[in-house]
DNA sequence: TCTGGGGTCCTAGGACCC
DNA sequence: TCTGGGGTCCTAGGACCC
């Protein structure tokens, strides 16, 4: 069996590189991507940001103190979306095949191309090439044996990287990546392993395998061990079996009044709804989540036998979820999803339903194209209707 | 400091069936 | 009489990632 080799490519700050490229008098200045919404947080920062301590994921109102001087603006979904795909063209043209796994990153399986390219290093610096030529933003790679060890490879020199791991040092890579930074291995789970004494990636090859999996289950056990030993646990490497979709949306201040929440669960039921009919995906389960003032969260669920077919249904029962769940006052979240999804229009279903169903996807379909055009209808009479009853 | 929005995967308990 | 064993599905919550 010839030797594997994977790339894993990242586009530096993307988001903020790409504001950047479209406005170049922001270059050198601490950007960050968000709004600055009480409630909000950052979705991406650029290096000049970092420097202050501002990350993704920090609370807006903790990084505008942190770096008052930073220039926020809004993201632009649509934009990053094209120069994500100019950029995976250029992937697509190098790689024999690859996975992309999220706007700004993708795993390259480069196995077999020794012929193409005199080097891995070779191939890898003529795509960081190609991608700042082209498209005028720098990436960072990681070569390795696995997606895992490609993966961590990529993060450890940041901006404009390139770190190759060796066959034979992934172990001791994963040494010097360091317990927290590994992937899958977030603050909960480093927190537990300090509480046991184990600080470093070596302390925890000293467990055996039976040990970790008594202290982090049966998958989390087992996942702990290879990780420890520089072997790839599995990502990205089964496609994905079931899917979801889900829309939610914070408020503030907190929603109190029933009408202003049936009026969010209605549009919620409805971007769910087309974006399952875009994807020509049929949930079987529908979900709504509420979280209240003070942080508590609520999941419900319901996986009726009658089958969900259009923003109608969804509503009526995110609506009967949200009832029987409710304890009153202010909610700061709600949110509303479709799970056990399955390619197709239909789900299987005695006749009876077919027509029914067929008929209510088709007149979803009617809406949405119309939607797409520039109209705003939204099902205020259905939902009147339905708190009639 | 006070916590977005979109996902995936895992666990554990209960229902139900054979 | 006081309690099986395995399998599958559903639900709720939690960890993690970008």
């Amino acid at each position: 069996m010839a030797d594997e080799l994977f790339f894993h490519v990242d586009l530096d700050a993307f988001f903020a590189a790409v504001e950047v490229l479209d406005n170049p008098s922001l270059r050198g200045k601490p950007l960050i991507i968000g709004h600055e919404g009480p409630r909000s947080v950052v979705s991406t920062c650029s290096y000049e940001a970092r420097k202050f301590g501002v990350h993704s994921a920090m609370p807006m109102t903790v990084a505008m103190k942190l770096c008052p001087q930073a220039v926020v603006i809004h993201g632009r979904m649509k934009r990053y979306s094209e120069k994500s795909k100019e950029v995976m063209a250029i992937i697509k043209d190098i790689a024999p095949s690859f996975i992309q796994a999220s706007i700004d990153e993708a795993y390259l399986d480069m196995s077999g191309t020794e012929r193409l390219y005199s080097s891995p290093k070779q191939a890898a610096l003529l795509l960081k090439d190609r991608v700042r030529n082209e498209s005028g933003l720098t990436i960072s790679v990681g070569v390795g044996s696995s997606r895992f060890i490609a993966k961590l490879a990529s993060d450890y020199r940041k901006p404009d990287g390139l770190t190759i791991v060796p066959p034979g040092m992934e172990c001791r890579f994963v040494d010097a990546v360091g317990l927290r930074k590994l992937w899958g291995i977030g603050k909960v789970t480093y927190d537990r392993l300090v509480r046991y004494n184990i600080r470093t990636v070596s302390e925890m090859r000293d467990l055996s395998e039976e040990r970790l999996q008594e202290l982090f289950g049966l998958k989390g056990g087992s996942y702990l061990y290879k990780v420890a030993r520089g072997i790839d646990p599995g990502i990205y490497s089964s496609d994905s079996k079931s899917h979801s979709i889900s829309s939610e949306r914070t408020f503030y201040p907190d929603l109190i009044s029933q009408d202003a929440i049936d009026a969010v669960l209605m549009e919620l039921s409805q971007e769910v709804s087309f974006r399952s009919l875009d994807e020509h995906f049929v949930g079987r389960t529908v979900g709504i989540k509420i979280r209240y003032g003070d942080f508590t969260t609520i999941n419900v669920q319901t996986t009726p036998q009658e089958g969900i077919y259009n923003s109608e249904d969804i509503f009526i029962m995110a609506r009967k979820l949200f009832l029987s769940k409710y304890k009153g006052g202010g909610v700061r979240l709600i949110g509303v999803g479709l799970y056990q999804m399955y390619e197709g229009d239909e789900i299987e279903q005695g006749e009876l339903f077919n027509e029914v169903s067929q008929k209510k996807r088709q007149l979803e379909r009617t809406i949405m194209s119309m939607n797409k055009k520039g109209a705003r209808i939204t099902k205020a009479s259905s939902l009147i209707d339905i708190r009639k009853q």
